[in-house]
DNA sequence: GCCAACGTTGGC
DNA sequence: GCCAACGTTGGC
C-alpha cells in the first residue's frame, strides 16, 4: 500500500475573526444559501492556515473582534477549501493589494457555510471564566493572528457554555 | 480614544 | 541580514 502526502480527513476546528461592521455573523446569515467567501486575510501566517490546512467540512467558531461584545456568536462549516481571494485583484476593493499577480496569487480565502448563530453570544468574559476557554488562543494577549487553530475541547467547551448541542458530525 | 503588541517595510 | 520606523490590530 502506498503512502499519501494528502492530509487525513480528520477534521480540524478553527476560529475565524472579523470585526462586525466589516462582516458579522448577521451578514453571513443574510448571505445567499448562508455561504460567503472570508475574504480579506492579509496575515501570511493566517494565509498558509487557509492554503495548507483547512479543509472542506472543518467547523469554524465566528469571533467577532474590536466591537462590544466581544466573543464567539455562533459557528460555520468551510463549504470551499482555499482558493485565489480575487479581492487582491480588485483596485476598487479596500483589500485591494496590487502585489498580488493574479498568475500567482499572494492571498488565499475559503468559503463558509452558517452553521448556527448562538442564542447568546459567548463574550470574552465567559471565555475567561471557563478553565478550558480561558487558555484559547484568542484570549493571549497581543494574539492578532485572525485564523487560529481551536481543539476538539475548545470547539466543545464553547458549545457548553452556549448551552447548544454539538452539530450532529462533530467528534 | 489610548496604546501595547505585533507584522512588515526599507535603509543600510 | 539587521533592526528602526512605521502601520495595524484589537483589548481595554
Amino acid at each position: 500500500m502506498k503512502k499519501t502526502a494528502a492530509h487525513s480527513s480528520a477534521r480540524r476546528y478553527w476560529l475565524f475573526k472579523s470585526e462586525p461592521s466589516a462582516f458579522s455573523i448577521d451578514h453571513l446569515a443574510k448571505a445567499s444559501k448562508q455561504t460567503a467567501p472570508w475574504d480579506g486575510v492579509r496575515n501570511y501566517q493566517a494565509r498558509n492556515f487557509l492554503r495548507d490546512d483547512v479543509q472542506v467540512g472543518d467547523q469554524v467558531l465566528f469571533y467577532h473582534s474590536r466591537e462590544e461584545p466581544l466573543g464567539v456568536f455562533g459557528t460555520m462549516q468551510i463549504a470551499r477549501a482555499g482558493y485565489p481571494d480575487f479581492t487582491a485583484f480588485d483596485p476598487k476593493s479596500k483589500y485591494y493589494d496590487a502585489s498580488s499577480d493574479p498568475d500567482n496569487p499572494r492571498w488565499m480565502m475559503v468559503d463558509v457555510k452558517l452553521i448556527q448563530k448562538f442564542p447568546e453570544p459567548i463574550t470574552r468574559e465567559m471565555l475567561a471564566q471557563d478553565t478550558t476557554t480561558a487558555s484559547m488562543l484568542v484570549m493571549k494577549r497581543g494574539m492578532r493572528l485572525s485564523i487560529q487553530p481551536v481543539t476538539f475541547d475548545e470547539w466543545k467547551a464553547v458549545h457548553r457554555l452556549a448551552h447548544v448541542p454539538l452539530p450532529a458530525d462533530s467528534r
